[in-house]
RNA sequence: GCCCUGGUGGUGGAAUUGGUAGACACGCAGGACUUAAAAUCCUGUGAUCAGCAAUGGUCGUGCGGGUUCAAGUCCCGCCCGGGGCACCA
């Protein structure tokens, strides 16, 4: 009897489905373990090889887990509001909520073919108004809150309501506008507008304005993918930045909370890393530069406020560079610059952020206008860059060619004299930015290091009153609306310029349906366009919807309550499960993702609804896998088409060509006339007989023709042997590209495990003899390091000792029952299907899923020798077997008396003799 | 530009803490079984030099230096590929 795994795994399939052995209970006398995926967007293009990889592994880790005594919770379900359904609609006329149905649909069935083992009694979907209620009700918990700083959490907005009542805003500076400051008194007069706009600005939901991509050809906000080179992705019609009513996210205030946390998670040091630079926590100075009045000026601000992380600086700055966006620009630009400086005004607007910050072209242009530096008072020229941003620190800076390589390449193209401070440190064509130099040209630095400098210089500005010490970071408060029909309506109206919340009895606010998804009016989304739905009572509803992120902040809470109708998870629920043990998924969502849904975390914790402020325990980043695509060579201006290793002697087009159409590299140049109509005549110039096509690793696109399905490989395979192969491409950490041949590999190993138990022609032929040690050996030793290596996510040579033991085995001619079952037990999370097969027909009851895993008997795998590596001055020349209880001088001995030892020594004595125990020997020479 | 990450045979990769580089597979070559094929099994397979052979020498983990008895692994400087950079998810 064959190993038949087409029939094997249906049956399995549905098995395991009538017989619900994947549901997990909330009450368990085992202890929990919850793995869990980074759930999909359920895009049209379905599943290709490289999507399972994470969820292969976290498969394999939750059913180790299981055998391994735990009640583990393994969910699965779908991110499912998003711009490419809405992109759908408006190119095919089919509504976002049906073309998700039908890719999840899709997703579902290609899922299932795998052997998953999702408890999808728990499925979510994030576009469900079931689930998105949820997502609006924590959206009113985040706008009923601020961050109290003195206490360090969130709070309730009454509560400041309260404390602006008794002492008003003194003891709680605004985080919106630090500036304001208001007594009890003034804020028992302020009006019902004037008190919302300042509870606005202490919100952790808020609105504010903010730039966006504006296309007015297509009248509607682009991200910032869809804007390429300064014209939209779709028309090429110009893009602008414009000012537009943005909620926001103050996730500003959680920064510290954010950063600390990192410390008490497994995340990789580079994950964390990413976190940390984006969270971007500097210290520095805030330093006042006072304006020299130019001509035209007539504004009541007088002082250029910059930001630097290098107070000791201070006395190198040779000019001042402003964001093109600083409010103070209009006031700077003086005659007789007025004219380059607005005509670069307008360049700059013309480009993204991206473009900015990438962009190694220098360019900038000078105000018309001085600064007085407030210790020397010379006057020093402001110019305007793109390279500040006005975003970050005060959207200005001073400007320190010695000792910073922008200002310096920026200085050097517009011939700005250079002030040294560092004497031979700066060499003149290069800036250093090193902190070890002792200053001169310093004023009141001079003969300090640099390092020392900083504190005297914060020091001295704070007690003249030209500045202060800022703590800065990086991250921006996170914009949360978009102009877009597909995702969560906010549950707000607005009355007289208010945000008023819907009462929590009305949610959810369902997304009503829409045919037509054009752009509101004014840069509104299409919800711009429905006045029945806008119109709120006596308000106006808010049209804006909520960002992707949104549903996929919360998600794994809702996982462990997701039928709940009274709260968005059940305190009970959470203290139960807590964390997520492990969370599988890609870098891509280093920063977005992991850093919105750790911040909401920590609210809800602060609220008072969860046990726990981070999410996530433990994190695994899984690689991606690319695709292999193949190329042909078209000569030019004909249908002939040359072999790779021939095609130097033509001008050829390159073209890909699918990849089921090749063979290796190999074309099957039949099967390929068959492709396009435009290939049908095509002929070719052979290499020795075949059509060579070239490679290139890519990422995997339909575009590419590289796309392999993951249903084929079953298909052709099963589902056992494609979870295995997939392992077995390199660690899942990893990007590494697919190539369907090796496949054949992992398939034979199977067929090899089944021939252990079932012969062809003989049936079963397992037997009940007592195992030798050489087999408990075997079994042992492939049983320890899958235990291990499954631990610590190194599946891929779990897959290789799986290989390494059955070999053995059969070598050992080994059908012994004891053995073999404890082999497959260990096997199961990795081929679920063939085990439970082979557990039924050798004779057990009930599934497999549930057995303890197996464990080591050390016995059997206790060395008395070893087989050392002998080197010479680091060579190995030799290999001595040698006990491994022997002493120094024994090995010392035994070496010197080896003859290969002896030829390499020609009659000298070693100088040094080392012998690491259970490693290696090196004798040096 | 900034941040992160990777580079080992013809290919995917292994080497967990500085200790036998290339495990395990794919591919390829040769052989067994078969009328034949498939399947299966066996042998060989980093490069190069010497040798009929057993075997032995040299080189070898992107490049150039360094530390060490010993470096794929640690340090310094470079080159190349991939991902992220806030409205793709």
């Amino acid at each position: 009897m064959e190993y038949q795994f087409r029939e094997i795994e249906k049956k399995w399939q549905q098995k395991w489905i009538a017989d619900g052995v994947y549901k997990v209970s909330n009450t368990s006398a085992r202890p929990k373990y919850y793995v869990l995926d980074m759930f999909p967007y359920p895009s049209g293009a379905g599943l290709h090889v490289g999507h399972p990889l994470g969820y292969i592994a976290s498969d394999i880790f939750s059913r180790f887990k299981r055998l391994k005594g735990f009640n583990v919770l393994h969910p699965m379900g779908y991110d499912s509001f998003g711009l490419p359904a809405e992109q759908y609609a408006i190119e095919h006329g089919i509504p976002p909520a049906v073309s998700t149905d039908q890719n999840i649909l899709n997703f579902r069935s290609q899922l299932d073919k795998i052997g998953f083992c999702y408890d999808w009694d728990r499925e979510i979907r994030t576009s469900d108004a079931d689930y998105y209620k949820w997502t609006q009700w924590i959206f009113l918990q985040l706008f009923g809150s601020w961050y109290n700083r003195k206490n360090n959490k969130a709070e309730s907005i009454k509560d400041l309501e309260q404390i602006f009542n008794e002492s008003g805003n003194q003891d709680h500076i605004c985080p919106g506008d630090r500036n304001l400051r208001f007594s009890a008194a003034d804020w028992q007069a302020f009006d019902e507008k004037a008190r919302q706009d300042i509870l606005m600005q202490y919100r952790l939901a808020f609105c504010g304005y903010g730039e966006v991509n504006w296309c007015e050809a297509l009248g509607t906000v682009l991200a910032n993918d869809e804007v390429i080179n300064g014209v939209s992705e779709r028309g090429g019609f110009p893009v602008v930045k414009k000012k537009l009513r943005q909620w926001y996210l103050r996730i500003t205030e959680y920064a510290d909370r954010l950063l600390s946390g990192l410390q008490t998670v497994e995340f990789s040091d580079s994950m964390k890393d990413m976190q940390t630079n984006w969270i971007g926590k500097s210290y520095g100075a805030e330093v006042d530069f006072d304006i020299q009045s130019p001509e035209n000026y007539a504004g009541d601000k007088k002082v250029l406020k910059v930001y630097t992380t290098r107070p000791d600086t201070l006395f190198g700055v040779d000019f001042l560079v402003v964001a093109p966006e600083h409010e103070l620009v209009p006031m700077l630009i003086a005659n007789p610059e007025q004219d380059k400086a607005e005509a670069y005004l307008q360049y700059v607007n013309s480009r993204s952020e991206r473009e900015r910050m990438a962009e190694k072209k220098i360019t900038g242009v000078f105000t018309g206008s001085y600064c007085l530096h407030p210790f020397t008072g010379d006057k020093i020229p402001v110019w305007i860059s793109e390279y500040v941003l006005a975003g970050y620190g005060t959207g200005a800076i001073m400007a320190v060619p010695c000792g910073d390589e922008r200002d310096h390449k920026f200085a050097e193209h517009f011939n700005i004299p250079i002030t040294n401070i560092i004497g031979t440190h700066y060499n003149g064509t290069e800036a250093n930015p090193t902190k070890d130099a002792v200053l001169e040209n310093s004023h009141f630095l001079n003969g300090l290091v640099m390092r020392d400098a900083m504190e005297v210089a914060l020091q001295k500005l704070e007690s003249t009153g030209h500045g202060k010490r800022q703590v800065n970071y990086k991250m921006r408060d996170a914009a949360f609306s978009r102009q877009r029909y597909w995702g969560e309506p906010f549950p707000i109206y607005w009355k007289n310029g208010i945000a008023y919340t819907l009462p929590i009895e009305e949610l959810p606010v369902v997304l009503p349906p829409m045919e037509d998804l054009r752009p509101g009016p004014e840069g509104e989304g299409p919800l711009g366009n429905l006045p029945d739905w806008k119109n709120y009572q006596d308000g106006i509803r808010e049209v804006n919807t909520m960002p992707g992120y949104a549903g996929s902040s919360w998600y794994f809470l809702r996982y462990m309550d997701p039928k709940n109708k009274e709260t968005f998870c059940s305190r009970e629920a959470s203290d139960y499960w807590g964390q997520v043990d492990v969370y599988i998924g890609g870098t891509e969502h280093a920063v977005g993702h992991l850093l919105y849904s750790r911040m909401w975390t920590k609210v809800l914790f602060d609220l008072g609804y969860l046990g726990h402020e981070e999410p996530y325990r433990r994190l695994v980043n899984q690689g991606k896998i690319g695709g292999d695509s193949r190329l042909a060579y078209r000569v030019r201006g004909t249908n002939r088409f040359v072999s790779a290793g021939l095609k130097e002697g033509y001008e050829t087009d390159e073209l890909h060509i699918d990849v089921s159409l090749v063979n290796g590299v190999e074309l099957d140049t039949e099967a390929f006339k068959k492709w396009k109509p435009d290939f049908h005549d095509a002929d070719f110039i052979l290499e020795e007989g075949k059509y060579r096509c070239g490679t290139r690793l890519e990422k995997m696109s339909k575009r590419y023709f590289n796309v392999v399905n993951p249903d084929e490989i079953v298909e052709k395979y099963g589902a056992d042997t494609f979870r295995m192969y997939e392992m077995f491409l390199g660690p899942v950490e990893q990007d590494k590209p697919w190539d369907t041949k090796g496949i054949e590999g992992v398939h034979r190993f199977l067929k090899k495990l089944w021939r252990l138990f079932v012969h062809e022609e003989k049936g079963l032929v397992i037997t009940k003899d007592e195992p030798t040690d050489a087999e408990w050996k075997a079994l042992y030793r492939t049983i320890r390091k899958v235990e291990e290596d499954t631990e610590r996510f190194s599946f891929n040579t779990v897959v290789s000792q799986f290989m390494i033991g059955v070999n053995e085995l059969s070598d050992l001619k080994c059908h012994k029952v004891a053995i073999l079952e404890k082999l497959i037990i260990a096997l199961s999370p990795y081929a679920p299907h063939i085990c439970e097969e082979i557990w039924q027909m050798t004779g057990h009851e009930g599934t497999i899923l549930d057995q303890p895993f197996p464990e080591v008997v050390s016995k059997y795998l206790v060395e008395t020798a070893k087989a050392y590596p002998v080197a010479i001055n680091g060579k190995t020349r030799t290999e001595m077997t040698i006990s491994l209880d022997a002493s120094q001088s024994d090995v010392e001995a035994l070496v010197l008396s080896d003859a290969i030892v002896q030829k390499w020594l020609e009659g000298k004595a070693p100088k040094k003799i080392i012998y690491v125990k259970n490693k290696m020997i090196n004798v040096v020479i």
